[in-house]
RNA sequence: GGCCCGGUAGUUCAGUCGGUUAGAACGCUAGCCUGUCACGCUAGAGGCCGAGGGUUCGAGUCCCUUCCGGGUCGCCA
């Protein structure tokens, strides 16, 4: 049943000669009293009048009949309304509308309901939206879109995105857990450089100079020696690298894992197999909509094959004729060589082993059998490196002129350092970077789109 | 930061050899249309051609500077 009523712009409810009606103050009256439901609800279950709000998704007139689509966290469903209902309804206002829910096949998803009164909620204030967003996909450069990030992230398809990150992040708390880590939380702003010290954000820390973490390295270390044995972190990390790239972020998410008594740093990998493995029997059930909005399908298991970094060089050189730099492959040389372990072996991971102790931090374990090398990995995932890892350097002494090697004054690391002197067991870590490993799932295009208020170097707003 | 490419309507783009009043699609506004779902039809609005300087009778178009965007390298998750 569709009725004549208009609306005026603070949102109350008249009819057309502008007497407010018996019936409207009565249905206005139900609105108030009736609870809210929410659009899945609407269309999986069985109930005559509902009560739903969201925004206005489109609007779309045929003579005298409305058909307006709302859209709420969970869905979007068609709202039946005379035309002079809707008639100061905008794109992207926040109404409610009470109604019948009509089961109907000439509706988009089957069910529809049939306004009775529509109420604005929140009004608009724009000339005109920044881009449309109820079109399959939005037509506007990613760029724009990070401009207007609170219309951007509207569309289903965008959320998503942050739903599956977030199934990331559970799986990841919730398998370390159960492995007898412990979640901790470690100083972003430190003292010192972990790794080099020109790529860090600097702060005026009350007058002293400081720094943003680029990573939890030495803290998440200390914590395996002061007991914890196992611990892992999701926090910030901060990089002040001066590059503008499809998988850079100057503030990014690091899931970072260090694990003390390991028998080599084969048990890292190991265990970050596990995980992936763990993950995507986790998301196969958590976000099985979201994974199919996307086109995603997830292998049952994965097993990663784990080969040196020079291995790799070679079958680039040999393959497919590129030359990598001495520090590992360029990015390039690692979307060749995932194309590679594709075809050869139907993988989508491989650990890259042994990188050269030059190219790695001065905490790094290095290769017993050849000093030049390093007992560290890296996990490539659709031609990206992922995570980071290695075994540490666990004594004092080694670690001490490891530093020295590397032209650092322990002095400088005095606190790490020192930490050493009480037992540190043997351990290592790594850190997969949360965003990195969202886009890969996705297969998105750029880092920014899984991130909600991305920071780059040329970003810092919104 | 280095190198390469780009910046034209709200958005995504076209714009020939430097030459009259700068175009399209979508979106927007108004009107018509009772089952749309990329609705349809008619009319209309919307532009300092990123900014600044230069060459020229004349610049969206050529040159310089600068800002912004895309790619890439070193580096990294």
């Amino acid at each position: 049943m569709i009725n004549s009523i208009g609306l005026n712009r603070s949102g109350s409810v008249w009819s057309g000669d502008g007497k407010q009606c018996r019936n409207e103050q009565k249905s206005k009256k139900e609105a108030v009293c009736m609870k809210r439901s929410c659009v899945a609800d609407v269309l999986a279950n069985d109930s005559s009048k509902v009560l739903v709000k969201g925004w206005v998704h489109n609007i779309n007139c045929v003579g005298k009949i409305a058909f307006v689509h709302l859209r709420d966290r969970t869905g979007i469903i068609q709202i039946v309304a005379d035309e002079s209902m809707v008639r100061d309804l905008r794109l992207e206002m926040s109404i409610e509308v009470t109604g019948n829910r009509v089961v109907n096949g000439k509706a988009p998803s089957g069910v529809e309901i049939h306004a009775e009164a529509v109420r604005i909620l929140g009004t608009v204030y724009y000339d005109m939206l920044p881009f449309g967003i109820n079109r399959k996909r939005i037509n506007a450069s990613l760029d724009t879109q990070l401009d207007h990030r609170t219309v951007s992230l509207r569309p289903a398809r965008s959320r998503a995105i942050f739903r599956v990150q977030q199934e990331i992040e559970e799986a990841f708390r919730s398998y370390f857990r159960e492995h007898g880590f412990t979640q901790i939380h470690t100083p972003k702003i430190i003292s010192s450089a972990t790794e080099g010290g020109s790529e860090m954000f600097t702060v005026d820390f009350f007058g002293r100079r400081a720094f943003l973490a680029q990573s939890p390295q030495f803290y998440k270390q200390m914590m395996v020696g002061a007991g914890f044995e196992r611990v892992f972190e999701i926090g910030h990390a901060y990089r002040a690298e001066l590059h503008n790239t499809w998988r850079h972020l100057s503030e990014y998410v690091s899931m970072d894992v260090e694990m003390g008594f390991i028998e080599s740093y084969e048990d890292l990998m190991d265990i970050e197999e596990g995980y992936i493995n763990y993950l995507f029997r986790h998301l196969k059930s958590a976000c099985a909509a979201e994974l199919e909005m996307f086109g995603v399908s997830l292998p049952d298991s994965v097993e990663i094959p784990r080969l040196p970094l020079a291995e790799a060089q070679r079958i680039v050189l040999e393959k497919y004729g590129r030359r990598s730099p001495l520090s590992g492959l360029d990015a390039e040389g690692e979307k060749l060589f995932s194309e590679y372990m594709k075809n050869e072996y139907g993988t989508d991971f491989v650990f890259l082993t042994k990188y050269p102790a030059s190219k790695r931090p001065m905490y790094t374990m290095p290769d017993p059998e050849n000093p030049e090398l390093t007992q560290s990995f890296d996990l490539i995932y659709k031609g990206l490196e992922i995570t980071t890892g290695s075994q540490r350097i666990h004594d004092y002494e080694m670690l001490k002129s490891n530093m020295e090697k590397f032209g650092l004054d322990p002095e400088n690391f005095r606190f790490y350092l020192d930490s050493f002197r009480y037992g540190m067991p043997p351990h290592g870590g790594f850190a997969i970077g949360l965003e990195r490993i969202t886009m890969k799932l996705l297969d998105l295009d750029n880092i920014r789109e899984a991130t909600l208020f991305p920071r780059d170097i040329k970003r810092l707003e919104p």
